[in-house]
RNA sequence: GCCCAGGUAGCUCAGUCGGUAGAGCAGAGGAUUGAAAAUCCUCGUGUCGGCGGUUCGAUUCCGUCCCUGGGCA
């Protein structure tokens, strides 16, 4: 009987990193990171990835397997993550999750809808729809086709209307009809969520200390290299943070750090406050960073490790 | 010292032809089923720089003082 599969959540900068880090080396474990940025090769700077020091601590999957401009959605990296969980498992070690993507863990825990993956050409037709007619005009197509959906999204909500649309034209069934039926019932893995106990001045003050640390290790240099080569498009580029620095590396002013620093903070604390949504209502084991991992076993956090 | 432009929400500013004011950003909360570090929703009373004057009524007009830029000496 496998034990729950364990699964280390929280906000940005709260140090979950190290804690899987220090999981590993307590379970002879391997981290299997959960983190749309993180897949991504030569995002480093700003992307919070284990350091060359932690990597050698414990072995460590789904960073760094992707170029820029390689899609990787939740739920093909699921399909994937099963796989490499097994391995872990068959090879006598202990699977770490360690996610920064919610959707991404759920996906994994629970799977998603049925349905097939995005459409571009579907996308494309949706986008140029928006374009002459107005977000309005897609959310009432949808609303045709799906009033269900229609009355939960905000008709601004381009993402997910041109999606519920998309998979309705695709499956010729309403995305509200795949949710009800899906509803994230299914538990696939068995597993317990451990987050990094911090109030909101510590995470604050962590992510000021962290943006500034990113700038001076050459974040701004590496966006640039990126751009030139050819990846200033790529999806992670929109990411928190490196939005802001690719702004700063094109524009012609000087390039003023403190503002730059207070954008980036400003903006990782957004995404801190919307990461925290994502736990609301999850039965989160919440542990004290300031004590020694072995705890976590004696204190019953680990259930039946 | 003189001239000009400003002083309005935490910040940047709009506005009120005189009836006590509103955007963006920040902040707070929320949604989230194949873009998720993405995308989106909700929440706005503040001596309208101080003091006087005119007026039924002043943040708005007038006077004066203070403060901040810029210019002239």
């Amino acid at each position: 009987m496998t034990p729950p599969l364990l699964v280390v959540v929280g906000p940005t900068a709260s140090g979950k990193t190290r804690l899987a880090v220090e999981l590993c080396e307590l379970l002879h474990g391997e981290v299997l990171s959960a983190d749309s940025i993180q897949v991504y090769r030569h995002f480093n700077a700003g992307s919070g990835k284990p350091s060359q020091e932690e990597l050698s601590r414990a072995r460590h999957h789904w960073i760094d397997v992707l170029e820029p401009q390689e899609p990787l959605d939740a739920a093909g990296w699921a399909v994937d993550a099963n796989a490499t969980l097994a391995e872990i498992r068959a090879r006598g070690k202990t699977p770490i999750v360690c996610g920064g993507s919610y959707l991404w863990v759920k996906a994994l825990l629970f799977g998603l809808v049925p349905a097939p993956p995005a459409n571009p050409e579907l996308r494309q037709e949706h986008r140029a729809l928006v374009e002459q007619q107005g977000r309005a005009a897609l959310h009432a197509e949808l609303a045709r086709r799906d009033p269900i959906t229609a009355a939960r999204l905000a008709p601004n909500d381009f993402v997910r209307v041109s999606r519920a649309l998309e998979v309705q034209t695709l499956t010729g069934v309403a995305m509200s009809q795949w949710q009800a039926q899906h509803g994230f019932r299914d538990v696939l893995h068995p597993h317990r969520l451990l987050g990094v106990a911090r109030t909101k001045p510590e995470l604050d003050a962590r992510i000021a200390i962290r943006v500034g640390e990113m700038l001076a290790s050459g974040w701004l240099e590496e966006v640039r290299q990126l751009c030139d080569a050819g990846y200033g498009e790529a999806r992670a580029m929109s990411s928190v943070g490196y939005r802001q620095v690719r702004a700063a590396a094109v524009q012609s002013e000087p390039i003023d750090f403190a503002e730059l620093h207070a954008s980036v903070v400003r903006t990782t604390r957004i995404f801190a406050r919307r990461q925290r949504t994502w736990l609301r209502d999850a039965n989160v084991t919440w542990v004290n960073p300031e004590l020694p991992v072995a705890s976590l076993l004696s204190d019953g956090s680990l259930g039946d490790y």
